[in-house]
DNA sequence: AATGAATGAGAATTCATTCAT
DNA sequence: AATGAATGAATTCTCATTCAT
């Protein structure tokens, strides 16, 4: 009956957050927070108990936003490598989109306030994405570690190109495919 | 402000950074880095104009100390795949010997109070390093790419495979080994 | 502000107040006295125009509560011992019936928002059983003092008597006794 | 080597604290006990831990302060009927000197921020004082019960009187008389 | 030079009260 | 009338830095 607690205003502060987290790292004020999202600072505490129920939040919210970027129009008919590029340069694109979104994400990543809980959630989103690269490696150099390694260089390859990419945006279309092809030469069979 | 007396308790202050800002981050108080240092809280003020300079030089120090670590006893006189594979192991070798100096070095590195200078100067320190690594690219994936782009792929790929090796440290070997082929067969000319 | 419709809204936020006053004083939050009495934080705002206004109403009650107490089924054809008897029995039966009522009005008591009008007020209620005591006082020791201060004496009494028996509940009737034999002890004639 | 700890400064924090506690409570801010104290917000907490480590020590000292006076210049030669007296007055005395202590005593005594543990040490500081009552007791009415008890109604006994001297000083001498009147009747043998 | 007490500007919350629904 | 989201001032405590000793 009374005024029902706004969608709009969870996401404008989640949003704000992760603009200020971006900039300033976990350690930004959570009044700073609340200012860019328009909202006075006791609000915060109406849709996030305290900052690190934000926090914790932001890093699965932006994970599952990364995931849904992969995972949107999957080719799942086409051979493993035309997926495996179809991840790949979702994720690139993503972060070269959204470098505040990723900027954030790291930050919350190395970050000592995001739960393991959080982050097993977190890694739970990009399983199936891992999964699928397990078929490229019969052959690979890798073809004996776990899916969750290839995973992680996967992630690790793809930051460093957006590194690049961020640095260098003209020569964006370049790091992306010589990005793709050092992964590809790295867990593919030859 | 005045000269410093004691390159001890210098070296006493950073050592007890990398400590305390790998166990909390870079926000960890300057008064706990003194108590662990085993100095006032003042004192460290008369080695370090404040935190950030105290931060910045600490950054520069672990990189200068993990590039020493790699180019220990480099074997000049090998041939490439040699050499790089003796920049791999130090580098791996170092940051697994050395849990908290990379983990500081790594809070360090995504804390916006490192400069932008300061970032320059620790990439300098891996010029060297990397610029050996182009000699392994002439018929590679990446032998368009710029060297330090090469040298980021090392390094994503090095952190990556630490990371798994502190996981699970009876396969230290094994990841070793894993992560040096993937990187090898990333660059190298097949 | 407008005219409230619920009389038991009313009590029920008087009750929760004093569950939650004799808990945690009269720095206890509106929210949680609203939530204990069921209903919406802003309701009690309806039914008190503040806070203070809110804890100056329950002081008012409680004491008239306790005074009902004292001259329930008052034996006025009874002799003055015997009445004095009947005062101190109904109050020390009604702190320890009541023990969240009496931690109430006793954190109501000491807080400085309790108004000088409110105190006269409560006083008043209990002007009418120390006048009956005067009579008791004739060749006592305390024949020359006002009757205000052979009441507050067997406030103060009756009080003592209360913290003992809560302590030591087996202990009730003993007390309640030595309480009032010291009492009588005091204010009457020998 | 540096600035030592001021013990002035400390016991002006706990000068200023019962002021502003018998002022305001236990709710009385921090920042307005360090104002009255003249020393920055941040200095009491380099005296004291936390509030609470603050309003425990000065519950103790106040008990401490209190007993003190009680004791300082105790005729132990005399007969019982004096020493009693003698700690009466003391105690009569010494609320009414101070009647800021008394308060801050009595705001602390309700707060359930004093810890049991507080509570004790308080207690022990009275044990030698209620244990000498217990000569007084041998034919009176309270010859059974606890010594706590009495010393409990002395204390309650004690405060009636100062509340009625604050009202009205010029009966000092008259209230502090009959207060002792009717504690002595209410304990001592007749 | 070394010490650590002193400082006061934040930081994360809390909470009485208002007001849109 | 009832609800509970929204507000922002107030609160406790922290911390980089200064400065008296």
């Amino acid at each position: 009956m009374a005024r029902p607690r706004s969608e709009d205003k969870r996401n404008a502060i989640l949003e704000a957050a992760t603009e200020v987290v971006a900039e300033q790292g976990v350690s930004a004020p959570t009044a700073r927070i609340a200012k860019r999202a328009a909202v006075a600072e006791g609000t915060l505490f109406t849709y996030f108990e305290n900052k690190d129920a934000l926090l914790n939040q932001l890093y699965l919210d932006l994970k599952a936003d990364l995931r849904g970027a992969m995972m949107n129009s999957y080719p799942s008919a086409e051979r493993v490598p035309v997926r495996t590029r179809h991840v790949w340069e979702k994720y690139v694109d993503w972060g070269v989109a959204y470098p505040l979104k990723r900027k954030a994400l790291n930050q919350l990543g190395v970050s000592d306030r995001i739960s393991a809980q959080s982050r097993e959630a977190g890694m739970l989103a990009f399983a199936q994405v891992t999964a699928l690269m397990q078929e490229s490696l019969a052959g690979g150099v890798l073809k004996d570690q776990p899916p969750a390694f290839v995973g992680a260089i996967m992630s690790s390859l793809a930051e460093t190109t957006m590194d690049f990419i961020t640095r260098e945006p003209a020569m964006a279309e370049r790091y992306k495919n010589a990005g793709f092809e050092a992964f590809w030469a790295a867990i593919a069979a030859r």
